[in-house]
RNA sequence: GCCGAUGUAGCUCAGUUGGCCAGAGCAGCUGAUUUGUAAUCAGCGGGUCGGGGGUUCGAAUCCCUCCAUCGGCUCCA
């Protein structure tokens, strides 16, 4: 009997039931089939040797699909797994799936001990295994047989996965002298990984759960071609050396003291204007949009803590309470602003009128971290919000919503965040004892939420589980240089505190009505969108963000004078230019601003001086742009900086 | 907090199997040079070898412990 298979051109073809995809490819061309590593069968990604049954539309997966990528990096785990398996014979294997860049396998060592040291001769072994070509072979397994198969081995990481999985839809895969449980699919044979590497090992715990057993994770990846290893592990280092750390401290923007603790950052000069000029460029947009700027105190009564709900929660995880003269007054360090600005709210009768209320406040606020956790100015223990919260009422929330949406993305769009994923966090149905407040005012919010987010147009993808305790969220995620998401903006509807702390106001029809809050912040915290902005530019910022935004380079030191009158009228046009006065050639200068990667060089000697002139570098690819008056040069800056900002 | 790795001058790194006062480049300071688009030359200063404890005739090097950092896990108001 015929089946037609559908190829993803359009292109129809007739062939025997029971063909598969490998033979169907080799009908096509043989190079292709010597590269098909899987097959996609009516949508549903299977083995490229499984035999195809009726019509389907059939795609082959080859490297350059991200379904064959992850084919072959879930066949590598399990080669991994067999290398180990030779060097490890008491090893019992948990799970090991593809991940983004390759593969991990979790694995109970029982008494032995893994380090970097041994990763050669488990790469070693990989690729001796992947010359065998040995094929990945699939067998269904019936419950009693998978559960008797591992008890013989010893394996109860795999007895508890069969234990959860239903007779009849348990299958094995089984490579060279590794069989593991597994609905696969794999590649045809081991013979397609050519280059193997294993990257790090670390401690998992056993699904996760850091009550249970913390296994080793071994982290590898491995390509079809030993150049791919190659360019990967090159791509690796071109991406480290655009980590913030590093630049941080070669830009001198910011560092750490032991002395003063850990995960606490220190903001240099060169930091806090860069800094600085976010804020402005930030406090400016809200002004625009209605919000008031307040200020509040770096620490409140523990009381406060408790109303909110916040110190039951993370009490115990919190620096610890401030203790006073007085016995018994303890104040915590503030670990969030929402508290204070209820406070504020509550300082007066509030009218209908005055709503939407937005108070906002760049609020220093400190959390202790786990020490594992600390990472650069990423996630740190000390660190500032563009905290602000709009009190409203419940018909005014999908508006103001929407604002913050807009706010968000005004600021995303002027510093070309253009990858970023936006995230519906919602409450985890399974634990409600996670969180504060009413199933009713939870849904409120989260109907809310949803319904804006689909008016936006934006795509987003729902997480639940991933909700505040006191309400869902919407964020905003981005990636660091090495691929890392970390959370920026946040926008969350809260129907919770509002209702702890009392908050009302006097509604048209002369009743007291509850108001909702809308807790945001379009940056997050100022230092971990600093350490974000600084790897998405690889420390080149933008010109109006730039702490040093024109170097001035007087020739020799005869022309100093110059230097600084062009330095003079530069700051008279709001530039920061400043002069490079050192006893150095030219060419040294040019090198260390260039380093610095000051955005513009201007060097000076006698003909500019004679004609009042600069000779402009720009910074990078850019090079010499010749020469400009000091007028005609300060508007190409002023230029440069309205584009950037859209205001031209 | 947990697993693994790392910690030598301000920075980047050398320091063989434990052995004389611990090295280099850059940065810094001093002097010479007065410089034209990515490093001028010379001299000088600078290190409790992360902290503490131990083994040894002798420890940067070996062992223990604490701290910090890096890669993950867990967590992330």
């Amino acid at each position: 009997m015929e089946i037609k298979i559908t190829l993803p051109d359009g292109a129809v073809k007739q062939y025997q039931q029971g063909i598969t995809a490998l033979e169907i490819a080799r009908d096509i061309s043989e190079g292709l089939a010597r590269n098909v590593l899987a097959a996609k069968v009516n949508g549903e990604v299977v083995d490229a040797n499984r035999p195809i049954q009726q019509d389907a539309a059939l795609s082959l997966l080859t490297w350059n699909d991200d379904e064959g990528k992850s084919t072959m990096w879930h066949s590598s785990a399990h080669l991994m797994a067999e290398a180990i398996q030779h060097f490890y014979p008491k090893t019992k294997f948990a799970i090991g799936p593809p991940i983004e860049n390759g593969f991990y396998y979790d694995i109970d060592l029982g008494d032995e001990h893994l380090s970097d040291k041994d990763f050669q001769k488990i790469e070693e072994k990989m690729l001796e295994l992947a010359r065998q070509k040995n094929a990945y072979l699939r067998r269904d397994v019936s419950k009693a047989d998978a559960l008797n198969y591992f008890t013989n081995k010893g394996d109860e990481y795999k007895l508890e996965l069969i234990s959860e999985l239903e007779d009849g839809s348990i299958t094995f895969y089984e490579q060279g002298s590794f069989t593991d449980l597994c609905r696969g699919p794999h590649i045809p044979d081991t013979g397609f990984v050519k280059a193997a590497k294993i990257m790090s090992i670390a401690g998992a715990y056993w699904r996760g759960d850091e009550n249970r057993k913390q296994l080793t994770r071994v982290y590898g990846i491995t390509f079809p071609k030993q150049k791919d290893l190659a360019d990967y592990l090159h791509m690796l280092e071109e991406a480290q050396k655009r980590d913030h750390r590093k630049l941080g401290k070669e830009l001198g923007l910011f560092t750490f003291s032991q002395a003063v603790g850990p995960g606490l950052p220190l903001w240099l000069p060169k930091g806090a204007v860069l800094r600085e000029r976010l804020e402005n460029f930030l406090k400016a947009a809200q002004k625009k949009a209605g919000y008031l700027q307040v200020i509040t105190p770096h620490i409140g009564s523990k009381e406060l803590y408790i109303c909110s709900g916040h110190y039951a929660k993370y009490g115990k995880d919190s620096f610890q309470p401030i203790h006073t003269p007085n016995e018994g007054e303890e104040y915590f360090l503030k670990p969030m602003n929402c508290p204070h600005h209820c406070e504020i709210y509550k300082s007066e009768p509030r009218s209908y009128k005055d709503l939407p209320l937005r108070l906002a406040e760049f609020g220093t606020v400190y959390r202790y971290e786990q020490s594992g956790e600390l990472h650069g100015l990423t996630r740190v223990r000390g660190f500032t919000q563009d905290d602000a919260h709009i009190f409203c009422m419940p018909d005014q929330v999908k508006g103001e919503f929407k604002k913050v949406i807009d706010l968000v993305l005004y600021i995303f769009k002027t510093l070309s965040f253009d990858d970023y994923v936006v995230q519906v966090s919602l409450r985890d149905p399974e634990n409600p004892e996670k969180y504060i407040g009413s199933d009713e005012n939870w849904a409120k919010a989260e109907s809310a939420i949803m319904e804006v987010v689909k008016e936006s147009g934006l795509t987003y993808v729902v997480e639940e589980g991933e909700a505040a305790f006191y309400g869902p969220k919407l964020d905003f995620i981005v990636r660091d240089a090495i691929g890392r998401k970390w959370q920026l903006g946040t926008i969350q509807v809260d129907y919770n505190l509002p209702e702890r702390f009392e908050l009302e106001y006097i509604g048209s029809d002369n009743a007291r009505h509850r108001p909702v809050m809308i807790h945001r912040a379009p940056f997050g915290s100022m230092e971990r969108f600093v350490a974000v902005l600084i790897e998405h530019c690889a420390g080149k910022f933008p010109i109006w963000l730039s702490p040093e935004q024109v170097k001035v380079l007087p020739v020799s030191e005869k022309y100093n004078k110059y230097a600084q009158d062009v330095a003079s009228e530069l700051n008279n046009y709001d530039i920061r230019a400043l002069i490079d006065e050192r006893n150095e050639k030219v060419g040294r200068k040019i090198r260390d601003a260039e380093m610095d990667k000051i955005p513009y060089m201007l060097v000076v000697g006698e003909s500019e001086e004679a004609a009042k002139t600069v000779s402009v570098r720009k910074q990078g690819e850019g090079g010499d742009l010749g020469v400009h008056s000091i007028g005609a040069f300060a508007k190409m800056i002023e230029d440069e900086i309205g584009t950037l900002l859209g205001i031209v």
